[in-house]
DNA sequence: GGCGATTACGTGACATGTCACCTAAGCTAG
DNA sequence: CTAGCTTAGGTGACATGTCACGTAATCGCC
């Protein structure tokens, strides 16, 4: 039986070691599943999406409760077309308002709405006792410091090499 | 200036700490981030999504590259119509193919072709570079471990209070 | 001042994901 | 055996996200 395959191309600097794919599988399975059931409790017990509180919580700690789109996508770490599109879609719910900027003209700002301000506050409980119930009630709290410094480092190297511009507030740390 | 509001409502158990804070946070962040460089990745180098990427990887390591729509569901942490929809997506691809059951009617098969198998091989070094240089260039080594405890640990909960069932081959710790 | 390059973001086609509902099949108790 | 309940998953309406493209505004250099 003739087998002319090429082999399989395998990764610049190789598999991950047995280690990083147990760390990768445990990542992966946790932000699926979270991503998920956050998404479910919003909807059900406050009538908005996931998307929505993103953004809300975004604008909710802005100056004045608003942001232009391009500091919004990139505060959260969306595209800013994603942005566009979804704060349309929550101004017609009347969870935001977007106007041109009095200062540039081809920037758009998008303002929390005192009815947005209210849905976030409305929400935000629910939600943190469904992020302290799935995550944190299972996490043992001597490893929360490990963690957090662990994603934060991740986080910093994402902003380096990625894709995505930092958020305007971004420090660089010395390398 | 009457101001006959209610007070907002607070989470059962009161707000995240500090620390708690700071690592959701993060967490939030990088998963944010990661997703969407991923698909990026993957959209560009493999003219594949994420979504096709994970269930091709749950299949390529399913017993003869086969696995039910609730099993796959479970496996992966979606919604089984999510399954649904997307495997019917992906067979207008070729890349996986759908049948009944032999044993069950009820129960559909999704199945790798050669074809998703090979796509797969295609595309995953490229996608281990990037978890790579994004996610683990970015890791101290010395936080591996304890990220992994901490995430296999929430995991577990996750799957203990979530709503969407556990894989088939999960088996639980003692508690 | 003018021009070219860059920035801001809106748009649309299409990919993807959720919820509620439905039909069919399987299981179990009486 | 039958009926009621549970399981499996397909479906559709609609919500959400990506990419490529387009227009308009701004910036900086000559």
């Amino acid at each position: 039986m003739s087998r002319n395959r090429q082999p399989a191309p395998e990764p610049t600097h190789g598999w991950l070691d047995g280690a990083q794919q147990r760390a990768w599988l445990a990542y992966i399975r946790v932000q699926l599943r979270m991503a998920y059931e956050m998404n479910r409790q919003l909807l059900a017990d406050s009538g908005m999406s996931l998307p929505d509180f993103d953004v809300l919580t975004a604008l909710g700690v802005a100056d004045g409760g608003r942001m232009s789109i391009t500091v919004l996508a990139a505060q959260i770490g969306w595209e800013r077309s994603r942005v566009s599109h979804h704060v349309r879609r929550m101004s017609t719910r009347g969870l935001v308002s977007c106007g041109p900027s009095t200062t540039d003209k081809r920037v758009t700002e998008v303002t929390l709405t005192a009815g947005g301000r209210h849905a976030l506050e409305q929400a935000a409980p629910g939600h943190v006792d469904l992020v302290r119930n799935l995550f944190f009630d299972g996490l043992p709290p001597e490893l929360t410091g490990p963690l957090t410094e662990a994603l934060e480092t991740v986080y910093a190297n994402i902003i380096r090499r990625g894709l995505l511009p930092p958020p305007v507030d971004w420090r660089p740390a010395r390398d």
